[in-house]
DNA sequence: TACAAGATAGTAATTTTTTTCATTTTCATT
DNA sequence: AATGAAAATGAAAAAAATTACTATCTTGTA
């Protein structure tokens, strides 16, 4: 069995061919797009694709934990799915994201946080804020 | 001259009633209001407010660095205008948010993320995601 | 292979966010 | 205190994002 549909239904999700292409697609990806745009990106290979099997599929991954979803600009909500911890640097003024490492190893502040809040504390995100080099020069 | 006032004219904003009140909200809030909140909790104070000035304060503050948008479930983009750095904890299933105290010094980090990118990093935001306790329990 | 649960496409409906624009307000300067 | 340019406002309309619905398929299991 293919591996990504083997982790799919660990995770109770059946394996359709658009969860799988949504969901390497995403993995792929350095960027954090849309649905939109992953709808875009994956209509021309599956012509019959839905938007809102987008949404849905981005939805039932989140739930299962797979992705991540967050926002920063006016462009819908953006998804990611590198399993990985990373950190997301966000210019204030063209809402561009890159992927950096992360500066710090983030296993003790989980379990600080786990025992403040009486949580299972599973993933931290990091973002930092501030202007890029193309927005300072403008 | 107002305290808040002054803030906003430091940011090159005109500080209006609307947008006064709207900051103030936002600063003397624990929660993390969706623009639709914001619009109703002042909307008895300011009658005549509309919802297309809240939404274009939040952009405006937000272009100003007074304050953070962010999402997280499918209830539109939260706003958060604490001044002093802070953690969210996230409940992966009933989406709530909490504050916490950093547990670390970020500092460093924005100083490393700096020399990485080439930007000016003024703002580190940490997201812990996990299940709350009370939806362990369901 | 058949079956039940789950997923899909397509569309409609809803919700959220942005734009438009005529009018009003702010604030630095008289 | 009056002036005027730039910015902000409210109301309505428009656009964009998201969800709901339904009839029809598919998946994974027995």
């Amino acid at each position: 069995m293919e591996n990504t549909a083997k982790i799919l239904n660990q995770k109770n999700l059946k394996a359709t061919p658009q969860r799988i292409a949504i969901y390497e697609y995403l993995l792929g990806t350095g960027d954090h797009p849309t649905a939109e745009t992953i709808y875009a990106a994956l209509k021309p290979a599956h012509p019959n694709l839905s938007l809102a099997t987008v949404y849905k599929n981005v939805a039932s991954l989140k739930d299962a934990g797979l992705l991540m979803e967050f926002s920063l600009g006016g462009e819908g909500c953006r998804y990611d799915a590198r399993t990985y911890e990373h950190a997301h640097v966000v210019c204030r003024k063209c809402h561009k994201v890159f992927d950096i490492d992360l500066p710090a190893d983030t296993a003790e502040h989980k379990k600080t946080v786990s025992l403040m809040t009486n949580m299972d504390i599973d993933t931290c995100m990091m973002y930092y804020y501030g202007v890029c080099e193309d927005c300072w020069n403008k």
